[in-house]
DNA sequence: CTGTTAGCGCTTTCAT
DNA sequence: ATGAAAGCGCTAACAG
């Protein structure tokens, strides 16, 4: 059933059914309710090539996650498509899912523009600088970057404050008395990883802590990783006594480490949380200060920056949250 | 850059042009070869709009998801995704990720499909009886299930034996001497459960054990449905020796809610590990047997049958993987 | 081997 | 308020 069929049915012209389709306001309320009640009625559903290149846009938004450091998406990234899903369905868009290794990163960017797949890119966990960034920009394609990167050129973007996060993690347990943590972290190729790590620094600069570089460690995001590092560093000879985490999942291989060695009593824990449903800090862990934020409602932002900015003179803007430090009740 | 601009430059015709770039025999070498050149130099890009009215194909598989219970994906079917885009992006087939509540399910399929969308669809953790599959067979859409369920009417689909796997992980457990087996398990309106819920039930009937329904809990796949559950059951009159759940997510509540008791050598634990490269059952647990299987292998071959099925006449196959049964060392 | 022509199904001037 | 006709950029018959 194709918009033609349809004007037939009607004994009308494709182009007034296309209008009435399209509440164009020359077209008579009868006709415009005698159209769409026979679209119904026919099922007739438009095809989205020919009206994509009939009128440039395709109703698609394309999302790049990274592949990076291995091939799958960590609970984050997913927690936040589901936040773009949300939002983007409701005004129907669909979601282009695109797992790009970052080396390819900008040959998909202008493969998806000049192709014409999608309306608006948006870009998940850039580069410190990023080389996507600066072409979208230059070509004044409609994006939107979650995640707060050093690329040099103007750009609407969302992100949490991860400094901040680092850095209030770190003083509080320097606060608290501590004089040496640990701190586990992401891949380092991450812009949030360099920031969180940026604001631990700072903390430790503060407190005139020397920054032992054994101690700062980039893995990824995993249990694994929580787990052999905090092992590692506990059965140094001078242990940390705190540790930062910069995600759940490494802390659940953490605690399970700083249990395993009975260091449970003597060590201080802080993890950030993304608050994904079915991995709660506040479920799992007992004894554990996070710094706290919904990844799903930062994902929701993106996608509305992403409808705004489908109009081509939208401004730029950026949104910066503060993740807040929250002491998740002691055991 | 358009085809004709292109054809312009090289002095040839829109079809030539259009013909070497797609490979086709007629076109001599040496213009191929000019073609090529001159496209990649100017950096052009075919409309994938454009392509696709004409060719009736436009390179994208949609991949419906489910929306509930909650407005999220599990962490199951984002490893799925993954292996799904591994092995489409291998063969340039976009992804188009759609969130579908299964009450609108029949609708967007619907939609999909006439408004030419997607050349495929991939069905995630169908319903057990399916009104998609239904009409997507009926409609001889090219489309695969990831699950079985018991809709009658041949289709492609591939899964794990989730009854298999709910049989062994009990008769295991009766066959170790425990004789009540508490199960959390996920929510009932996906066939797999059922499907693992309808395993571990024969195997009760095997060993004439009552099957106290209170022991068979249908919640969400999380952290805090297993140690709700485990907690509650724990506290009965008289509590399960074993427990078997449906995810990892609800084993570690669940292990946590055990240990809190102190049930620790009292009670047996069997989960499934679907072999999510972040959390993983071998680094998490302990004492633990899993049945165990790679979604992300799964997902691959999901991928490959989708591809096989663009091909209208390919024939419908179904792949029923054995999971095995494996003991993760004792502590 | 290359070019001409006619669409793919829709939107959008421009007439009426 | 409605219709005719011209594309959107590409591919696929059909000539040559």
């Amino acid at each position: 059933m194709k918009l033609r069929d349809l004007a037939n049915e009607l004994g009308l012209s494709p182009t007034t059914v296309s209008r009435a389709l399209n509440d164009y306001p020359e077209v008579s309320d009868r006709t415009r309710r005698l159209v769409k009640q026979a679209a119904t009625r026919w099922g007739y559903r438009p095809s989205a090539t020919a009206r994509g290149l009939a009128v440039g846009r395709i109703g698609v938004t394309a999302v790049i996650v990274p592949k990076e450091p291995a091939s799958y998406f960590d609970p984050d990234i997913t927690e936040f498509l589901a936040g773009i899903a949300e939002v983007l369905g409701g005004v129907g868009q669909d979601i282009l899912l695109i797992q790009s290794a970052p080396a390819s990163g900008l040959d998909v960017c202008k493969d998806v523009i000049e192709s014409g797949r999608a309306d608006a890119i948006v870009i998940c966990h850039p580069r410190s600088d990023d080389e996507r960034i600066r072409f979208l920009a230059e070509a004044n394609f409609p994006f939107v970057v979650y995640g707060k990167s050093r690329t040099p050129v103007p750009h609407t973007w969302v992100d949490i404050d991860h400094r901040q996060a680092g850095f209030r993690s770190a003083m509080y347990l320097f606060e608290s008395g501590h004089q040496k943590i640990g701190a586990i972290e992401g891949p380092g190729q991450f812009a949030f990883v360099e920031e969180r790590i940026a604001g631990l620094t700072s903390a430790f600069d503060q407190f005139a802590a020397r920054v032992d570089p054994n101690c700062i460690v980039k893995d990824t995001f995993s249990d694994r990783a929580g787990y052999e590092h905090t092992r590692r560093l506990l059965n140094d000879a001078s242990p940390p006594t705190a540790f930062v985490y910069g995600s759940l999942l490494s802390t659940i291989g953490g605690i399970r480490a700083i249990r395993e060695l009975d260091a449970e009593d003597s060590t201080a824990v802080v993890t950030h949380d993304n608050a994904v449903p079915y991995l709660n800090a506040r479920n799992i862990l007992c004894e554990v200060t996070v710094t706290s934020f919904s990844i799903y409602a930062v994902a929701q932002r993106v996608a509305q920056h992403a409808i705004r900015m489908m109009d081509r003179n939208a401004a730029i803007e950026t949104e910066l949250w503060e993740p807040q430090l929250i002491s998740v009740g002691e055991p």
